[in-house]
DNA sequence: TTGATAGGCAAGTCATCACTTGCCTATGGT
DNA sequence: ACCATAGGCAAGTGATGACTTGCCTATCAA
């Protein structure tokens, strides 16, 4: 939906995860944590991370894969290329390859 | 900020609002209370959209001028084009013209 | 000048959301 | 088998946000 990708644009730190994905794809719950913590000076608790990565996850912006006892967690930016047509026009989205 | 951006993009009435105005630029509040009840059923008092578009306006989407008794509000997509560039690289906002 | 139209201000309500705390499960190393 | 690591679940709290109601101001037409 649409609707859930504005939603979970909406919150600063989600929007800060999305940075942090953009330039290292494929980290875990306890990498982002420490990055946020680190670069952002985001102090916020583990689960407070793991729900907003499970907003993004729920919106379609991050896809996770199960590894062990590890969760890797990737970008997905198709439905931030879909909503911003809405009002720019289907030239908005074009990526040049 | 894109911080108001954002969040004026996470409310779906206000998303109908800019819908509305890329239809028809320069509407009245009276007009799009209109409009938005009865094209998309939204059946919100006068004072909710004028506060929705008090929020569009301070996040720099919707542009006024005031004339005589009427107040004409006009799209501007400028802050949309920065924010996608965000994720999607400078690609991602650029219009044919 | 009176009344109708277009809009604004302010307080109050109610729901949603972000975040925490405490406990539980599962995988891997030694 | 044990313990540390990586993550998940669920209830509770506090703040933010959407919407309403009531009243007030300003412009125009008769």
């Amino acid at each position: 939906m649409a609707e859930d990708v504005f939603k979970a644009l909406a919150d600063p730190t989600r929007r800060r995860i999305l940075d942090e994905l953009v330039e290292r794809d494929g980290q875990t719950l306890f990498e982002i944590c420490g990055r946020l913590m680190a670069k952002h000076g985001v102090g916020l608790s583990r689960q407070a991370i793991s729900q907003h990565l499970a907003v993004l996850e729920s919106a379609g912006l991050v896809v996770s894969r199960r590894q062990g006892r590890y969760k890797y967690h990737d970008l997905n930016t198709e439905p931030l290329k879909r909503i911003v047509t809405r009002w720019l026009g289907p030239d908005a989205s074009e990526s040049t390859p």
